[in-house]
DNA sequence: CGCGTTTGACCGGCGC
DNA sequence: GCGCCGGTCAAACGCG
């Protein structure tokens, strides 16, 4: 299983050698192990990327957003565009649906701590086995449970996670510990005790306060032009850091990172080498609208080069790229793409199919959430789950439902099986998914028909960023299975 | 033409 | 005060 942390800092001048691993398995191994029979070891880790190219692109929507949506019901961080739902649900989404039989095996888990200097929001995310069969070969063992879950911990439920090695999926997780302290004094919206991260244990409070702290709160950030003398260090500018598998180092250019597409558009606009580190920092800043100040770095972890750390600093300040902006100079060739023939069927027709599924086939009303459409039969099967989640998560009870949009199978999988189980045993409260109804019946078509090949979501999702190249175009081709 | 990347230079914060 | 370092700019260039 793969994990993604999203880490959320304020003031935090992050340095990637803070970020360890929370346990030797990483989160590679995880992966493997959710996928496979094997346990974790990160032998097969390369041929990872490949296979989870996929929710790779489709996860890394701009988490700001993406978390700010769920955790206000779209409506957050004073965003007007707030209600703008972050595409990164839809690939949660998509994820589990995707797969053929094999259940596909995707959680999302999100944490963030309140008081904690830095504000950490996990995220964690399983392997796609089944989209495999898009993406080549598969390993493709056992059933793989069909665990999709978006969750908010608690730091409780994250520091026992953590302490269930084996059996919880955090137990793989790969953590990024800021130095937590370093900027405590100086953060407004620091919680009250800073505390330092500790690699396996890692946060605390409450979701959602913490994180309407950090978003909203930091709201007032202000990000100017870079040269203003005030504002270029933004040593109090919020931060996310996301941790994920890295791509093939083979799918990337020459000098540059393959970085997760999101339906944002970035552009580089520079590269500088970090010292200590034998990998460079990718920065890129949203061009889906001038004006906008979301920016983010992209670098290869330095203790772990499989992994990739995207850093977001700053928010959004527009709606979702249009197909169009998300496609706007998307163009560029990648010199060696095109050995996919999935892959190279873009846009057009899997962008329309994801912007027109828009609906579910069932709804569930969510009362407090007015994008809680989340289909019946998804409810249903987190019932369960979200009776255990929601005794952890008063703080989600605020109307913020974050369900996990297709929970299939969750009993039925192989010896990650448990793993979930306590997983969601100990997550604070599921939230519906906003963006499940986009996906969730697209796919579930697709699963049915098999007309639709993930391939074409991920396209659409992955056309928003840099290019072709960052993503998923060679998904066989690359993947040295 | 409009978008992207690349890349050297510039600037400012920070530590010594 | 100096140098290191990270973040950004902006010109040059590529691509469709």
């Amino acid at each position: 299983m793969c994990s993604i942390f999203v880490q959320i800092m304020e003031s935090y001048q992050g340095d990637l050698t803070d970020i360890v691993r929370a346990s030797s398995g990483g989160a590679y191994s995880n992966m493997e192990s959710s996928t496979t029979t094997s346990s974790s070891s990160q032998a097969a880790t390369n041929n990872h990327f490949s296979h989870h190219h996929y929710w790779q692109q489709n996860f890394f929507s701009d988490p700001i957003n993406y978390f700010s949506s769920f955790m206000e019901g779209g409506t957050n961080f004073g965003d007007p565009f707030s209600n703008m739902r972050d595409p990164i649900l839809y690939d949660l989404d998509i994820m589990p649906s995707s797969g053929n039989n094999s259940s596909p095996y995707f959680n999302n888990t999100i944490t963030t701590t309140t008081t904690s200097s830095a504000e950490i929001i996990r995220t964690s995310c399983g392997a796609l086995e089944d989209a495999a069969p898009c993406f080549g070969s598969n390993t493709n063992t056992s059933t793989a449970t069909t665990v999709f879950g978006h969750k908010i911990l608690e730091d409780n439920s994250i520091m026992s996670s953590s302490s269930h090695n084996t059996k919880n999926i955090f137990s793989n997780m790969i953590q990024i510990s800021p130095n937590a302290t370093k900027y405590n004094s100086t953060s407004p919206v620091m919680g009250a005790s800073p505390r330092t991260i500790q690699p396996s244990a890692v946060v605390s409070g409450n979701m959602i306060n913490a994180t309407n702290d950090f978003l909203v709160g930091n709201t007032g950030v202000q990000i100017s032009s870079p040269r203003n003398p005030g504002l270029k260090r933004r040593k109090n500018q919020a931060k996310k850091v996301v941790c994920i598998p890295a791509p093939a180092a083979a799918n990337s250019r020459q000098t540059g990172e393959v970085v997760p597409s999101d339906l944002w558009a970035w552009r580089k606009y520079g590269q500088k080498p970090i010292k200590g580190s034998p990998y460079p920092r990718g920065y890129y800043r949203c061009s889906s609208s001038k004006g906008c100040s979301a920016r983010k770095q992209v670098e290869r972890s330095r203790t772990d080069p499989n992994m990739l750390v995207i850093t977001y600093t700053s928010e959004h300040n527009h709606p979702w790229p249009t197909q169009r902006n998300a496609l706007a100079g998307s163009s560029r060739s990648q010199p060696s793409k095109n050995t996919n023939n999935a892959s190279t069927s873009k846009n057009s027709e899997t962008s329309h199919k994801a912007i027109t599924i828009t609906k579910p086939k069932e709804e569930k009303q969510e009362s407090n959430n007015s994008e809680g459409n989340v289909s019946v039969k998804e409810e249903i099967e987190m019932k369960d789950i979200e009776k255990q989640l929601e005794m952890d998560d008063g703080e989600l009870s605020d109307g913020i439902s974050y369900k996990p949009c297709m929970l299939e199978n969750i009993t039925s999988h192989n010896n990650n099986n448990q793993s979930h189980e306590d997983f969601f045993a100990e997550l604070g409260e599921i939230e519906t998914d906003p963006l499940n109804l986009l996906f969730t019946q697209g796919f579930h078509d697709q699963k049915e028909s098999k007309a639709l090949d993930p391939f074409h979501l991920f396209d659409w999702l992955g056309a928003g960023t840099n290019n072709h190249n960052n993503s998923f175009e060679e998904p066989n081709s690359k993947r040295g299975l």
